[in-house]
DNA sequence: GCGACAG
DNA sequence: ATCTTGTCGC
């Protein structure tokens, strides 16, 4: 059991939504700075249904070493909120939440497929899964929802600040030469510097961690076969 | 008002 | 997120 059992309602609408990070976004832990060699690491990631009324969330823990899946849970669900850029979180949260409480492994850091600090109120999925479960959490996004940057070099490891409204929220990171970079940003208990560092040890061989890779497998498979 | 907008 | 054809390359 990972969140402790803890519960977790999601808001009536978007001013709710908007209420509840507001109120605990200042609960958020940014200084970290987070382990620096985990033994485990965790990956979250959802896949939905194309009728969009299904989904199913995976967490799949690897050991930080050999990067081999040690425990992995996965929960077929509903969407609990509808998407709304900004408030995304509300929508997978109770999946990923009911997931983490299947593991039997409690995982040192996760890893979020979204952002964490790089979001318009500074309280991505990455800082709501990390404050609500106690643990250090890092979001690694794909696309970028906030902010300005320029192009980092091309190999990997190279990187530049992703800045909005003249803080840094997080880092365009390359993580493999020539392929386009992914934006790492601080979640909870974690410092920025230490994240970007774990999410180059998550990624020996593709764009996207391990972690992620592993958990967007697994919520696949649990999907299509929940579908059939 | 218009366009942008994690997954 | 998901759908979707072809195409380039290991």
């Amino acid at each position: 059991m990972t969140s402790g059992g803890i519960r977790y309602e999601p808001p009536a609408d978007v001013a709710e939504a908007l209420r509840v990070q507001e109120e605990l976004r200042s609960r958020v832990d940014l200084v970290g700075p987070g382990p620096t060699a985990p033994t485990t690491v965790a990956g979250l990631d959802v896949a939905y249904a194309e009728s969009g009324d299904r989904l199913a969330a995976a967490v799949t823990v690897l050991d930080a070493a050999t990067l081999a899946v040690v425990d992995e849970a996965v929960v077929v669900g509903r969407p609990a909120f509808r998407y709304v850029p900004g408030l995304f979180a509300f929508r997978e949260m109770p999946a990923l939440l009911a997931a983490l409480d299947r593991l039997t492994v409690r995982p040192e850091l996760l890893v979020c497929d979204g952002h964490g600090l790089a979001h318009p109120r500074r309280f991505g999925l990455a800082c709501h899964l990390g404050l609500v479960t106690g643990l250090p959490a890092i979001g690694v996004g794909k696309t970028p929802l906030v902010g300005e940057w320029a192009e980092p070099g091309p190999e990997r490891g190279a990187w530049t600040p992703l800045r909005d409204g003249g803080e840094v929220v997080g880092r365009v990171l390359r993580t493999r030469d020539e392929v386009r970079p992914v934006f790492v940003s601080v979640g909870h208990r974690m410092s920025l510097a230490n994240a970007a560092d774990r999410v180059l040890a998550l990624t020996p061989r593709y764009r996207l961690p391990e972690t992620t890779r592993t958990a967007d497998r697994l919520c696949r498979q649990a999907l299509a076969a929940a579908l059939a």
